[in-house]
DNA sequence: CAGTGGTCTAGACCACTGA
DNA sequence: CAGTGGTCTAGACCACTGT
C-alpha cells in the first residue's frame, strides 16, 4: 500500500513537469482543488507544495487569475554568512583574531550619512584581521555607535572580535549587505599579504536595531575569495 | 470582535521577544502545544509561524529537543538574480545589447573539468556587452554545450542575448553561482570604458538540466557595481 | 460577483531523537 | 520510551482581484 503523497512528492513532481517542458513559461497551473484531486491529496497539502514553489521563485501566484510558470525565471540565489570564526573553522581550519586599532572618535560623515547619526555621535573604530591556519583571511573595518552601545567604550576587542561581542550585545537586528570588488591599497596589501592593486572581495554590512543604526562594517576577503551557492 | 490570530502575529510576537532580549540565544522557546494554548490558536498556526523563523534563520527546531534561539544568528542573504535586460529597465534606463564575437571550439581544459564535458564536446563561444542608457553596463563570456544545445549552433545572437535566448529554451535548471573580484585587463577595460587594472565584480554561473551541462558564464559588471539586499 | 489562493481549525498519526 | 516537531486531512471562511 502506498503511503501518503507528501507536499515533497508534489513539489517535485510539478518540477518535474516544469523542467521536462510539459509545462513552459508562462503556462497556466491547474488550480489547488484540481491539483488535490489529481493527486489524491487534502487542498493544504497542494498549498505548501504550491507555495514554496512560488517563493523560491519557480511560479507566481494570484487570486483568481492562477498560478503560472513563471516568465523569466527569477533566480533566487541564498547566501548563508557565518561568522568568520565559523566560516574558518567550517573549512576545518585554526582560526586565529588579532586586533590592530581601537579608537573612540566623531563619525565622519560618511558614516554619518550611511547611519543617519547626527553630528554629536561618537563611534568605536575598530580595525581588525581574522586569520585561517595562519595566513591573513579577512580584514575587519568596524564602526560601532557608541549612543546606542556605550558599553561598547569598556569592551575588550583584543581577544574577542566586534563580531562576536555584538551578536551577544544585539542578537538580532536588520540588516543592509551589499557585495561589491576594492582594490588592496598599499596598507590591505600589508595586512593581508597580497600586493598593492590586487582585486578583492568585500561585504559592506549596516545593521539597525528597532530603526536605530548598530554598526557598520567592511569586510575583505583575501585574493581569490569566492562566495558560492547553488540553487 | 477580535479578528482570527494569524502565524504573522504569532511570528512577530515571537520576534519582537527575540530582539527585545526576553529570549536570549540560546534560550529554549515553549513547545508548539503550549504556544497554541497561550496564543488561543491552533497548534498548525504556531507550526507555520515557528517553521518560518527556522527558515530564516531566527531560530533551531529539533524534535524531541524543542525550539531554541539560534546561538549565533545564522544570517541568511537572498539576492535575485534577474535577467540583465530587465535589470537594466527596472532601474529606468534604457537597454541595449550587442554581440562581439560567437565561435564554435572545442572545450578548453578549464571548461571541461568545470562542466565534466568529455574530450570531444564542442562548445559555442560568446563575447557580448550590454549597455545600460548608452555606457557599458555587462560584459558576458558565455560557453554554451553544443552536445546538449545543438541548436544553439544555428541561432542568431546578433540580436538576442544568448541569456533569454537559454531562458527559452532550456527554461528551469540547476546552477551553481559564485562572486568574485577580478581585475580589468586591457580588453575587459575597453570594453568597460576603464582603466586596466580596475577592479570588478563578478558573477560566474554553471548551469545543468537533469545533471548535463548547458552552460557556464562569466558576467563582469562595470566599476562600482554592488549587489545589495537586506536580511 | 465569482473564482482562486490564503489561512485557520481540530484532530490524527508518525518520525525522529534525547534522556 | 516518551516528548517534540513534521505532516496530513476535511472542512470552513475570507481576501483579493480579474472579468
Amino acid at each position: 500500500m502506498p503511503q501518503h503523497t507528501t507536499y515533497r512528492d508534489i513539489k517535485a513532481d510539478i518540477l518535474r513537469k516544469i523542467t521536462k517542458g510539459d509545462w513552459r513559461p508562462g503556462a497556466s497551473i491547474p488550480n489547488e482543488i484540481e491539483l488535490a484531486a489529481s493527486y489524491g491529496v487534502a487542498r493544504a497539502t497542494v498549498n505548501r507544495a504550491m507555495r514554496e514553489l512560488a517563493e523560491e521563485g519557480i511560479i507566481e501566484r494570484k487570486r483568481k487569475a492562477g498560478s503560472k510558470v513563471r516568465m523569466s525565471p527569477l533566480r533566487r540565489a541564498r547566501f548563508d554568512i557565518p561568522l568568520v570564526r565559523r566560516e574558518i573553522e567550517d573549512q576545518g581550519q585554526a582560526y586565529r583574531y588579532a586586533m590592530i586599532s581601537s579608537a573612540v572618535e566623531g563619525a565622519p560623515d560618511w558614516l554619518r550619512a550611511r547611519l543617519n547619526l547626527d553630528t554629536t555621535t561618537e563611534v568605536l573604530h575598530l580595525v581588525c584581521m581574522h586569520f585561517a591556519d595562519g595566513s591573513p583571511y579577512q580584514y575587519e573595518d568596524r564602526w560601532i555607535n557608541l549612543a546606542l552601545l556605550p558599553e561598547a567604550r569598556e569592551a575588550d576587542f583584543s581577544a574577542l572580535g566586534p563580531n562576536e561581542w555584538l551578536v551577544a550585545a544585539v542578537p538580532f537586528s536588520d540588516a543592509e549587505i551589499s557585495f561589491s570588488a576594492a582594490t588592496a591599497d598599499q596598507a590591505l596589501a600589508n595586512h593581508l599579504s597580497c600586493s598593492p592593486g590586487d582585486p578583492l572581495f568585500q561585504l559592506e554590512r549596516s545593521t539597525w536595531w528597532q530603526d536605530r543604526a548598530v554598526t557598520y562594517v567592511r569586510l575583505v576577503y583575501r585574493p581569490g575569495h569566492r562566495m558560492t551557492t547553488r540553487y
